[in-house]
RNA sequence: GGGCGCGUGGCCUAGUCCGGAUAAGGCGGCAGCCUCCUAAGCUGUAGAUCGGGGGUUCGAAUCCCCCCGCGCCCGCCA
């Protein structure tokens, strides 16, 4: 909703400073708008409008505000505050709003375009690792976003078939037993045994590199053996994914692309290029003049594929196959995919949009699989369930222990994802355990418990005669409270509009808190069953409108919204 | 050495892309609030040279330059 109030705002400038034969340079945000604690919306255009016209801000501002017209539809009035524009929100945008937040469809954006995220694409060398946790989260909440902005979005998973680690966990199988434990577990086992017994034998590299050789070569045997310890590692990564909520809805193995002959078709594209070389036996890109100091090798001396050739026709397709296509890729790949999208732009393939994310460490230092150094992230939910279950235990002593069970598990998965997607992607992080088991304001479960207290409301106040007949008086919402709740509420479709174009997650988390803080004030200060008929009525179709837009939040988020907690 | 990213109260972060009106939260500290819809909540309080220095501007946490510190990368690995 406030998207259409902003928009309103920038037709009403824009008229004004036309009248005033006033032309602002062209940029994103040209009229200098703002939301604002002074106002709803507020401009600051005056100030940059001063220099060209060789007026004082102030003055410009007041002409500006004498060229309004005066024909609102959400906007209530215009306040001249010195050189600034205070726009503010009529009592129809609110009622707008508490009415489309009780209808349920309200939600969905105008956004139709046909994505492609790619995310957490691990190799299936072993479990995933509370590193992999951030790719894995801020994609799926992109995806989520996504869809809420309107978009079609395919979740991709980006299976790495025919790289080294997949060879070393085949030769860890052909020498290791795998145990009972969890497949993709298990499978680090056996990949970790066979990293370590190379370092005392070489001739492991050989072998390894003969299943490389083999598997290009499609040799049956050795398809088969990768085939199944890829499919039994990828089913535990499956598994925990789904911990979290979240769900990939197709795969694709590099291999397809190098059978299908889409590896030598690009390969032969590139040649086109003429910036294309032989050099020590090795097919090499030259990109230097891209500003990239080391060449792209397309080809190894005995002439099979690399990563990055494989990958040029995964986005190839994805382009192909896409209006926008999102990769979302650890700070260890940025100069691999600036490559990547050079040589794509020089083939004329759109290039994808890449949410880079900085390093998530250990205190000990940076994580591992391959030295089976990491905090896995079945550790991680596991524990962090465990605590879940003892605040659960403690507040709700009298429900089943099932009931214990559920609540611990949805909230610990909601724990996780936020303390993952509330950081911005290029901030390096620590792992803390402390602040992971931080179930307080800061954190998924505050967000849950606000719904939780608002099903708890509507739940209650339900009980009795409910009387549907006489429309709600949403003007009788006039708490300071009340009408920033509703405010906060309209904010939703610009917060998602935002995260969707310029693939910020943790922008919606940061609203996620903002919303439930109003809520919760809300609950605080404005007593929904105590209150007279009328008053109670309108609380309630607030409470109600609260819950949807939580909810809402929370499941884009990808957390469940509990009812009762 | 080169490239990219980051540096905001004791600790963790939002705000930076697109410069505007008192720098916003959380944790931890201190002081309060459950005869009242779930206290995983609410309120108050102390605590900040926005890494340092220069510059641009009417105005800089935000833009430009230099420096310092940290992370990542610079493989015929992925």
């Amino acid at each position: 909703m406030f998207l259409d109030f902003m928009s309103e705002v920038e037709g009403l400038l824009r008229d004004a400073l036309d009248r005033c034969g006033y032309k602002v340079e062209e940029g994103v945000n040209n009229l200098g708008l703002d939301v604002s604690p002074h106002a709803d919306l507020a401009s600051s255009v005056a100030f940059r409008l001063a220099p060209l016209q060789k007026k004082s801000p102030m003055a410009i501002a007041k002409e500006i505000h004498q060229a309004l017209s005066q024909n609102y539809n959400y906007v209530d009035k215009v306040e001249l505050s010195g050189p600034y524009l205070n726009f503010f929100v009529n009592q129809k945008f609110l009622d707008t709003v508490l009415c489309q937040a009780l209808a349920d469809n309200a939600w969905t954006g105008r956004m139709k375009e046909l994505v492609i995220v790619e995310h957490t694409s691990a190799n299936p060398d072993g479990p995933l690792h509370v590193g992999h946790i951030r790719n894995s989260v801020i994609g799926d909440t992109l995806v989520r976003i996504m869809r809420r902005a309107g978009c079609t979005v395919d979740a991709q998973y980006y299976v790495n078939d025919m790289g080294r680690q997949e060879a070393m966990v085949v030769v860890g199988c052909d020498h290791f037993q795998l145990d009972g434990s969890k497949a993709d577990h298990a499978i680090a086992k056996v990949y970790i045994a066979a990293n370590r017994l190379m370092e005392t034998n070489p001739e492991i590299r050989d072998e390894a590199d003969q299943v490389i050789q083999r598997y290009e070569a499609g040799d049956d045997e050795t398809v088969a053996k990768i085939h199944s310890a890829i499919k039994y590692a990828i089913g535990g990564i499956e598994e925990t994914l789904h911990r979290m909520n979240i769900r990939h809805d197709s795969y694709h193995w590099e291999s397809e692309f190098v059978r299908k002959g889409d590896v030598a078709e690009i390969v032969g594209q590139l040649e086109k290029t003429g910036l294309t070389e032989y050099e020590e036996g090795a097919f090499q890109l030259d990109l230097t003049q891209y500003g990239f100091e080391k060449k792209m090798v397309l080809k190894r001396t005995n002439g099979t594929s690399l990563y990055i050739t494989r990958d040029l026709a995964y986005h190839r397709y994805k382009s192909q196959n896409s209006d926008r296509s999102v990769d979302i890729l650890g700070a260890d790949h940025k100069l691999v995919s600036g490559q990547l999208r050079t040589a794509l732009r020089l083939l004329g393939i759109r290039e994808p949009e890449v949410v880079i994310f900085e390093f998530v460490s250990l205190p000990t230092g940076s994580m591992s699989t391959r030295k089976g150094k990491f905090i896995s992230a079945d550790e991680l939910l596991d524990e962090v369930e465990k605590q879940a279950y003892e605040e659960v235990k403690v507040r709700r002593p009298e429900e089943s222990d099932d009931f214990l069970k559920q609540v611990a598990a949805q909230v610990a998965a909601g724990a996780v994802r936020y303390d993952v997607v509330k950081v911005s992607p290029d901030k390096a992080t620590t792992f803390d355990w402390k602040q992971a088991l931080d179930f307080e304001k800061l954190s998924a479960p505050f967000i849950q418990y606000s719904h939780a207290r608002a099903c708890s409301i509507l739940r209650k106040g339900e009980e009795g005669q409910v009387d549907q007949t006489t429309p709600v008086q949403s003007d009788l919402l006039t708490g300071e409270n009340e009408i920033a709740l509703i405010k906060k509420i309209a904010e939703f479709d610009l917060v998602i509009d935002r995260a969707a174009r310029e693939l910020k997650p943790h922008q919606l988390a940061t609203y996620a808190r903002e919303l439930a803080e109003s809520f919760n004030h809300f609950y605080r200060y404005s007593p929904v069953l105590d209150a007279e008929p009328k008053l109670r009525q309108a609380r309630m179709a607030l409470a109600r409108a609260a819950k949807n837009a939580l909810r809402t939040t929370l499941e884009t988020l990808g957390i469940d919204a509990l009812e009762t907690m």
